[in-house]
DNA sequence: CCAAATTTGTTGTAAAAACAACACTATTTT
DNA sequence: AAAATAGTGTTGTTTTTACAACAAATTTGG
């Protein structure tokens, strides 16, 4: 089957055999298809038809408001679905774009056959529906720690607040984080030169201690 | 039945009966509480056995941090529930505290029970996991938009794409927000007094006009 | 209906952030 | 290995924000 390497390795599908993938594919009518870096894989307004499983590559939604000015929303990896939520919460048209950040493959999945499970209630659709709801709660939990980051007034307290979510994840004040400097800028919203200054700034301080995406936090 | 009236009038539970209720009373170990205003529901830190039910009156969600700086998360409402997201997404502490705004009634349900349904897999667990998909897609939504709105760089965007927004949903110029200014700053995250200034400097150059919580945004 | 509490608008000042421009380093690509 | 691209740190300037303090308006609760 094609492709049936990308799909086991996804939350959503991970618990299936080939066999139980393919009847799958059929029932969620999906398709692939393959983009190249930068390419528009959905534009904001878009008729929410479909959601966007990644199978291989990444991507990153962002918003363009009316005066053109761009913000980094979220960043699709191997495995991530873009549209689930606002799908299950009834949205009809897409809000944000999604854009390939590097070659990818996606897979798309017919939102009603998602939404509305077919009659022949399986073992596999019950999966499906338990593994979306994980999915969905997990994204939502990561949206809230990114909230509570950018709730913060400065842009120290907003390093703090993540650095130490990270840490306490990490279960020691040595960590790395998955983002370069200006991933973590966009991020957190902020700045990237300003936030280089506050990052130098903490580190002649004493607070913390940084190379490349290793980073210490000091006491 | 106790407190019939509040369930029937709930999203997770509104579709069943006085009976159903009870048994899914009975199914999910719940147990009724009332708080008084600005008493503590759950703190920062504790164990997540339970979600809540908000029955009557209202709570917010909110952070502090090490610095002692209080952020607000998010309001809930009659119907809300607190700590679905954290509890499907295998979360074993509560990361942000509940604080009843006003004298309010409040429902426990046990957390596995809640996670594993039970052994007679019926109908009404079915309709209560789909619910529960519904309203954590919903809430994401939400928590989506404020994200877009709080990536914006100074408070007037800010605001800009938050009344868009709602005027958009309204669909008409004219609209009425559900918080008062206090509560708006802080749902932007920003300073009260700052957006209060941004507010009237907007007003006098024409982008939009304001009377308590009714706004009109002009072109 | 009055007193108390809360919300709102305004001001000036201090702090912080965005912005722009640039040099330097690291990483890819050919 | 060279060239092109992407990422990083620094600086000075301008803009925006937070903060604090207060009076006025509004809402709430007895």
């Amino acid at each position: 089957m094609e492709h049936f390497n990308e799909l086991k390795a996804t939350k959503i599908f991970g618990f299936a055999g080939e066999f139980d993938c393919q009847a799958m594919m059929f029932c969620f009518k999906t398709r692939f298809k393959t983009f190249e870096k930068n390419q528009v894989i959905v534009s904001q307004g878009d008729r929410l038809e479909e959601v966007v499983l990644v199978l291989k590559g990444s991507a990153i939604a962002q918003n363009i408001d009316s005066l053109g000015n761009i913000s980094i929303l979220n960043e699709l990896n191997k495995g991530d679905v873009y549209g689930l939520e606002a799908a299950y919460a009834g949205q009809e048209f897409y809000k944000d774009s999604l854009i390939a950040s590097e070659k990818s493959l996606v897979l798309y999945l017919n939102k009603h056959r998602l939404i509305n499970p077919c009659q022949n209630r399986c073992r596999r659709h019950e999966m499906v529906i338990k593994n979306i709801v994980t999915m969905i709660a997990e994204s939502h939990v990561k949206l809230l720690d990114k909230l509570t980051h950018m709730s913060k007034k400065t842009i120290r307290d907003k390093l703090l607040s993540y650095f130490h979510m990270v840490k306490e994840q990490a279960n020691s004040p040595y960590f790395e984080i998955p983002f370069n400097k200006t991933e973590l800028a966009s991020y957190l919203a902020v700045d990237r030169s300003a936030m280089s200054t506050e990052l130098s700034k903490m580190r002649d301080e004493g607070i913390i201690d940084y190379d490349k995406k290793q980073y210490r936090l000091i006491k």
